[in-house]
DNA sequence: GGGGTTTCAGAACGCACGGTCTGATTTTAG
DNA sequence: CTAAAATCAGACCGTGCGTTCTGAAACCCC
């Protein structure tokens, strides 16, 4: 029973040819399952037995990929948002002026939303449902980092005189609570048309920064 | 054994003189104690029993004040917007113009929130939390309504020329987004102080919308 | 002060879930 | 082909929860 880690840098895939491919299978296909499961019933009705159902596998041989629902969910939490930041920060990485950098991260992190938004909407719903052992959220806990390229585009803008200044807490703050808002629109209708959105969201959040709309 | 469903039309109050006052008194007990129940371990951990200890009452006695669990969280989520709603609405209805107006919204919704923190918060964590027995949750339920008075503020600065034309979908979700993330603080952190956010929110979506700024 | 009602507490029940155990079946290797 | 390992499925167990049951106080009106 292995489980976890999937691999360390020198891995020789001589010793697991196939039994390495059907486990990267199964777990791929349960942590699809998960983000289906978790979409239709919820994160608190998406049990084992649930995810399991939909990847046509029982209960019990979950254990054998996972070592827990919450390793299971946690890593689909971090797939989803690995990815999201990768997007974000790859469309950002071609471009030098502020407010250039902010519509690139912006139009990036909406595509992306708009794209992916199943895995985005399961892993929002897990990072609001899951607790810890002790009770604390998950959405508590995960903050810094996160924000930290939205930050440092913002502080750039700042100093340089295209945004206007203010508390760059509360500018990161407004500026993803805009962009949260896709993930909302995604939640609440998975098939929601992001379009009239998408055209509004970059000059709502310039304007609001004080740059110029176009 | 008497719960739910305070009072028809007719219904005389001198055969009820003392009881309804002990009752009204533990269910005042049971919502607040819940909301700290809410706030200190999260939805999912609130159970009866511990919202009974905070209440200083055994679980089972719950039970003669509410008909089932989900009936007090969900007054407790009734009560808390109905309250929200009730500030935001009187303090617009002071003004005439449509940016005055917002202005008002924008105000008297964050004063609320900040300072009956507690409420909204724990209302948000069971909105977002909660599901139905068909596992449907509560914050795709209710969504009409609520945004009403936003909606017609800006609907009418829209068309009187005070905010820039857009999907007034559009523009309600993002100002609502705006206005909610001084929720997401205050559930982060139940001390935080929103003397910034409450500085920079109104000329934040003021100029978002393309109104002047002051 | 006694009968009925209201109020409450503790015990018990039923249920759902995560996790594990026990075999059976399949796959792999020599 | 056969033995060992891997994979899987059903049954089982412990836990925590909401709810209900049982009975005992507390209170009220006469």
């Amino acid at each position: 029973m292995r489980s976890e880690t999937p691999a360390s840098p020198g891995d020789p895939p001589a010793e697991t040819p196939s039994r390495s491919f059907i486990e990267t299978a199964r777990r791929r296909q349960l942590i699809d399952a998960a983000v289906a499961t978790v979409n239709e019933v919820g994160y608190h009705r998406a049990s084992l037995a649930e995810i399991g159902k939909r990847a046509g596998i029982v209960k019990s041989a979950i254990g054998y990929y996972f070592s827990s629902k919450e390793a299971l969910l946690l890593e689909l939490v971090q797939e989803a948002f690995t990815a999201l930041g990768e997007s974000v920060l790859g469309a950002v990485s071609g471009h030098e002026q502020a407010t250039a950098r902010l519509r690139a991260y912006a139009e990036a992190y909406l595509a992306h939303v708009d794209a992916h938004r199943h895995a985005i909407a399961a892993a929002v719903e897990i990072v609001v449902s899951h607790r810890t052992a002790d009770g604390t959220p998950l959405y508590l806990v995960e903050n810094e980092e996160d924000t930290a390229l939205l930050r440092s585009i913002l502080t750039a803008g700042m100093e340089q005189g295209s945004f206007l200044r203010m508390p760059i807490k509360v500018a990161t703050g407004f500026v993803e609570s805009v962009l949260d808002h896709a993930i909302t629109v995604v939640q609440r209708d998975p098939r929601a048309d992001l379009g009239d959105l998408r055209a509004h969201a970059v000059p709502f959040v310039l304007r609001s920064l004080g740059a110029g709309d176009e």
